[in-house]
DNA sequence: ACGGTATGCTTGAGTAGTCAAGGAGGTAGC
DNA sequence: GCTACCTCCTTGACTACTCAAGCATACCGT
């Protein structure tokens, strides 16, 4: 059932803000918002998945410890930056341990913590993952139909829907226009 | 493969964004993506079990019905509908048929299939449920921060990812079929 | 020094989905 | 009118989270 887009979208590189429109239905947005996420959250869970063993959620998981110093967080900055529970930390976790990619270490001066820690062999697979998950993200967002500005476009406005970004990054959610 | 010594950002453009328009990281759109929904489906549910005891997953539910000629249909159509599979379908109703919002009814002339029908009270609040839902929409999409084109544009870029819309009616303003 | 509170993490129970297996019913070919 | 397959639906086992409770540790005011 997934035929050419019946809608007239913008297929041109230009936007025509004298035109106002009657503001299209929030509620399908939204609707339509979850749709896309799940058949997106679906493609990478596939590829990586099928390459590598591991879900969408774990390589996000390894691609923020990765990209910390040392390759090393609390679980509770974890959290935060997954926008998950400290719970769904722990268990999102456990498996990751247990296939030797991440590894758990005590903090020196606080013993509460412990610190997720990725292992040497844990850099090598997301060096891996993260390729599979660019030609994932490539495919998605395939050159010839998503222009730079749609991209940018998608991902600002979603930045201004989402609590925050997948990554720190200073970048200010500036307007769009 | 890639260069073994990795230390993996999934945005790599440092560049001026408005000189000549790098193409913006396509990953880290997709993780956006995510990122967004998850917020969205947050504050959808939280409103909607708020007031009405339901998820938005049922919330959807019971609007696909709410469409459908008879306010009925097929467990598979509505699965198709949904993007779900028939067990994610035949899991979700069952709840919904012990609160009394649908039924189940055999179908006259083939004995395989069980139709969910949306019964009377389940029609009253679904619409009481639109009401709500469409508050949280709107204020999601708040009209000071979120012109005409900016949502017109985010449905058309969804609606381009993620496989079919989430209705194929454009937004009666209140009634339901 | 000590009691109270706040923080970091784990765990048990529950929710929302998946897939794979399987039963019951419909539809052809011959 | 059998045989074979195909469709609709449910179920059991699993994954990936959630919240609430609870334990251990740290910090702070007196």
């Amino acid at each position: 059932m997934t035929s050419p887009q019946p809608d007239p979208k913008p297929d041109a590189h230009h936007s025509d803000p004298r035109a106002d429109p009657p503001r299209p239905d929030p509620l399908d947005t939204a609707l339509r918002l979850v749709r896309a996420q799940a058949a997106v959250v679906k493609q990478f869970d596939a590829s990586l998945s099928g390459l590598h063993g591991v879900s969408l959620s774990d390589f996000t998981l390894l691609l923020h410890l990765g990209h910390a110093p040392g390759g090393r967080m609390r679980r509770v900055d974890l959290a935060e930056a997954l926008g998950l529970t400290a719970s769904g930390v722990t268990r999102g976790l456990a498996p990751l341990e247990r296939i030797g990619l991440v590894s758990r270490e005590a903090a020196a001066r606080d013993a509460r913590v412990a610190y997720a820690t990725l292992t040497p062999t844990g850099r090598e697979r997301l060096a891996e993952m993260l390729y599979t998950a660019r030609q994932a993200a490539d495919d998605l967002f395939a050159a010839d139909q998503w222009g730079a500005d749609d991209l940018g476009r998608l991902g600002a406005l979603l930045t201004r829907l989402g609590g925050t970004a997948p990554d720190q990054r200073p970048a200010p959610t500036h307007r769009l226009g």
